[in-house]
Formats: C-alpha cells, sequence, structure tokens
DNA sequence: CTGTATCCCGGCGGATACTG
DNA sequence: CAGTATCCGCCGGGATACAG
C-alpha cells in the first residue's frame, strides 16, 4: 500500500457549487451506465422507465453530475419538441469494465453475505 | 442487462437496526480492507492511525459492518490490559481484487475526469 | 418533452466526553 | 486499550409542483 490512505485526496477543491467527492456512484449511476452500455444514445424519457420512475431532479443530477465528469455526452437537438440524447463516452465506457467486476464479485459472494448476518445474530 | 435496475433489490430486510443496503463501502471500508490486505491482524488503536484519525465512534461502525457482512474476523484475547485484533476472512480478502480493479481505473482516468470537469466550465 | 424550484426527511459521518 | 453515549450538521435523494 504505497498510496495514502485520506479520502480527502479524492475531494476536488475546484468544484464550484459544493465540495464534490470524485466518485463514479451516487445512488443511480452504475444503472445509467447500464441502461447506455449497448452504445445506444436515450432520451431523458427513455431513461427513466427502465431506473424505477426515477424523478426527474434525481436523474437530472445523476446525468449532469456524470456528463460534468466526462462519463456522458448530451446532444440537444432543434426542434419541438424538444428532444435531448445521453450517450456515453469513451471514458464512460472504460467505466463498464470495473462495474462488471464488482457486479460478479456481488453475484458470486453476495449470498455469502446474507449467510455472514445470518450467523451474526447468535 | 439481463439483471433487473432497482436498487432495492439490494436492500436487506432482515437487517434489525435501521434499513442497511448490502453494499461494501462506508466511507473507510475500502481503507479499513488497505490496511489489512498483507495478512497481519491489526489491533483497534493500530487501524486508527493510518485512517487519518478516524474517530473511535466510525470506526467501530465501520468494523462492526464488515464483520457482520462477514469481511473480517474480530478476535478478543482475555488480557489486561484488553486486546482485540481484527483480521480479513477469506470473503475480506476477496474484495482486494475488485478494489484493485476500481482503484486502477482511477489511477488511469482521474486526470481525464480533472480534465472533463474543467472543460465543464466552459 | 425536458427539465427547475421547493420542501423535506433519514442517515452517514464527525466532535466530544465518558466507561470497563 | 477498546470501545459507548450523545449530540449534531450536512447532504443525498425523494415528493410535489411548475416552467420553457
Amino acid at each position: 500500500m504505497s498510496e495514502p490512505l485520506d479520502p480527502a485526496m479524492f475531494h476536488d477543491p475546484d468544484c464550484e457549487d459544493r465540495a464534490q467527492p470524485i466518485r463514479v456512484g451516487g445512488k443511480w449511476t452504475a444503472m445509467v451506465l447500464r441502461c447506455l452500455e449497448d452504445g445506444q444514445p436515450r432520451r431523458f424519457s427513455e431513461l427513466r422507465v427502465p431506473l424505477h420512475r426515477i424523478t426527474p431532479k434525481v436523474l437530472t443530477e445523476t446525468l449532469r453530475t456524470m456528463e460534468r465528469n466526462g462519463f456522458l455526452a448530451r446532444t440537444e437537438y432543434e426542434e419541438n419538441p424538444p428532444r435531448v440524447e445521453y450517450a456515453l463516452t469513451e471514458l464512460g465506457r472504460s467505466l463498464i469494465g470495473p462495474l462488471d467486476t464488482a457486479c460478479s464479485w456481488a453475484r458470486a459472494h453476495g449470498p455469502e453475505i446474507v449467510e455472514a448476518r445470518e450467523a451474526y445474530r447468535a
């Protein structure tokens, strides 16, 4: 472990609003990634459905943060009615590997956690 | 994406205290993992130092949760003064791989995030 | 359709003091 | 030494209503 252990090092002092740690994940970030991993750009409303009817405010926040971090690109078409599409960037796609790794671990070891919790009651 | 997208599926209804989502990570969990990854058991006070003087309450919470999830084993020695040691379990060690994956990604792409954020200001 | 604007609540995480 | 007990502030995330 040559790296320092202070989580403060992951904070971005240049953030204009409130202190925003560098992190992949709000609650919905990974799932937005899953929704877009096939490469197909999707619209705001299209994303809401598979995300369990996430409220517009929360989806906007998630999308903005991901855009700000360079994970996805927002394309606004000058039409009426308005149309906006979101798609993963190359950087966003690079997250899919690590995400898969984490998901694989969870699928493989999730039951062990449940067992451990039951055992802990005793 | 054959998996469902509802984060509610990650919640453990059998948790006795408050609803506790199945998650690897509180703020300090990954770093506790780093502190113990060499296999050497460590004491409560030994852990506090590299963890940026984390308060005892927060360290206790982190440790308890990790123990409850089966990530580490707590061994209490009947001595005076009291001595308690924490060590990773096999399940805990299995987390190191995914953690390394995430850290590698962060080290490789962190600068791109910083760039993206700067670009976003414009 | 694609968002903002408000309001609100629960809980994580920290500070401080105390105990077996 | 190895924790508990209390108190508290912040902010992520949800509900609801409204706007361009």
